[in-house]
DNA sequence: ACGTTTCTATACTCGTGAGTAAGTTTAGAG
DNA sequence: CTCTAAACTTACTCACGAGTATAGAAACGT
C-alpha cells in the first residue's frame, strides 16, 4: 500500500488544484529541494544521504528519483536557487545612480540578510568538490559572477572617492567572506534575529572596527 | 619487495639518524599529516581516500594505519594543528597591556597570517559534521576558545573605547568571518604574496570600507 | 467503466572506501 | 650473525549508500 505520498507542503495553497497534475509535481519537486537543503545544511551533503532526505518526506528513495535526476543534480539545484536569491538582491545596483559607498551598502544589506535562509547557508557548506564536472564548473561560474558583481561596486565606489582606496580584489573578499561566514554561523533558531545580524554585519563593515581615536 | 618507504621529508635534517627510531617515526607521521592536509585540501575530507593519501606518500594504505587509529583521528590531527597556530598567533594579545584596538589588530594579523597556512586551511574547509563523535565535540571547544578569546579582544576594545560601540558577539563573527574565509580563496600558488593578503584584509576590516566622505 | 500514465514501494545491484588479517622485508640489539 | 620488533606489503572483509528493475496503486482522459 502507497503509505505517505508526499504533503505538497505549501500553506499558501493547502488544497493541491486536482484539475492539474503539472503544477503538484513542481510543489512536490519544491519540497524535494526543501527536504534536501534542510538534511544538507544539518549533516553535510556527503553525509546526508538520500533515504534521510526521503525519510524527511515520509517516503522512500526511489520517489526521489521521480523528481530529480541524481544527487548531483539536487544539490546543484540547491544552490544555484541560493546564488539566484543572491543575485537577485544585488543585481539592480550596478545601474542605480548614487554613489558606489551607498550601492555598495544596499547590496551588502541585501547579501548578508539572504545569507540567513536555507539554500545561502547551502552555498557557503558547499565546496566546489561535493559536485561533479559538469555541475561543478556552472557553480564556479555563478559564485565568481557574484564576485564579480560585488567587485564592480567596490571599484567603482573607490573611483568615486566614496569608498577607501585600495586593491579591490582583496577589499571584495574580505568583505564577501564576513557575508558568507554568516551562513556557517547564523541558526534560524538562535536568539540573534535576521536584522539585527544584517545591518550589525554590514555595518562593521562598512565603518570599520576602529573608533578613529 | 618493499617499494618506497615514507620519505622521511624534512630538509633540515635529511639524514635520519640512525640511532633514534622513535624520531624517525614522528618525523614519518608528519609526512602522513602533511600528505592528508593536502589531499583533504584539495579533495575535500570526505572525497579523498586514504588510498589517495598513501598513494602521495609513495606507500600503501595500511602503512598509514601503522601512525594513526583512522581516518578520524588523521582529521582531528590537522585541524587540531591548525588551531593551535591560530591559538599561539593570538594567545598572548590579552595579557598585553596596549588599547583594545592595537591589540585586536595584532591578533587579527596573526590569524590572517596563519589563514594562508595548510593547517589552518584545513580548518575552515572542515565541517563539524566532518569528524566522529569523540572529536566533534573537542574541535567545536577548540573553535570556540579562539572565537572566546577574539571576542574578549573586541569588548575589551570597545570598554577603553578605541573600538567602535557594538554588539561584540555580530562584531566578532564578522571578523573572523572575514579572516576565516581566508583559507577558501588564497591559494598559495596564486599572485597575490601572503603578507599583501594579510596587511589587506587587516587593513580593510580596521578601517571599514567608507571613505568617511 | 477502461486503458494509460503517474506515482510510489519492495527488493535488489554494484562500486567504493574504511578498516583488518596475515605474511614478508628491514634494521637495530645482543 | 642471529633474533626480534618495527615497517610494509598483498589480499581480503564488510558496511553503506547511490542508483535500478519491477511491480502495485492512484489518477486522469475518453
Amino acid at each position: 500500500m502507497a503509505k505517505t505520498p508526499i504533503k505538497a507542503v505549501r500553506p499558501d495553497q493547502a488544497e493541491p488544484v486536482p484539475g492539474d497534475r503539472r503544477r503538484n509535481r513542481e510543489v512536490k519537486r519544491e519540497a524535494v529541494l526543501a527536504a534536501a537543503v534542510s538534511a544538507f545544511n544539518e549533516k553535510g551533503f556527503r553525509a546526508a544521504s538520500l533515504d534521510d532526505v526521503a525519510a524527511r518526506l515520509g517516503v522512500t528513495k526511489p520517489t526521489i528519483y521521480h523528481y530529480a535526476r541524481n544527487k548531483d543534480e539536487i544539490l546543484f539545484d540547491c544552490v544555484k536557487r541560493g546564488l539566484e536569491i543572491i543575485l537577485e538582491a544585488i543585481a539592480a545596483l550596478p545601474q542605480d545612480k548614487r554613489l558606489g559607498r551607498d550601492r555598495l551598502e544596499a547590496a551588502m544589506t541585501g547579501y548578508a540578510f539572504a545569507m540567513t535562509q536555507d539554500f545561502c547557508r547551502c552555498v557557503t557548506r558547499t565546496a566546489d568538490t561535493d559536485l561533479a564536472e559538469p555541475s561543478r564548473k556552472e557553480f564556479r561560474k555563478l559564485k565568481r559572477h557574484i564576485d564579480d558583481v560585488m567587485r564592480g561596486l567596490v571599484q567603482a565606489g573607490m573611483d568615486d572617492g566614496s569608498l577607501r582606496a585600495g586593491d579591490a580584489r582583496i577589499v571584495t573578499f574580505t568583505l564577501t567572506g564576513a557575508l558568507n561566514w554568516i551562513g556557517r554561523w547564523y541558526e534560524p533558531t538562535g536568539q540573534l534575529s535576521r536584522d539585527a545580524v544584517t545591518s550589525g554585519v554590514v555595518a562593521t563593515l562598512m565603518a570599520g572596527l576602529s573608533s578613529g581615536v
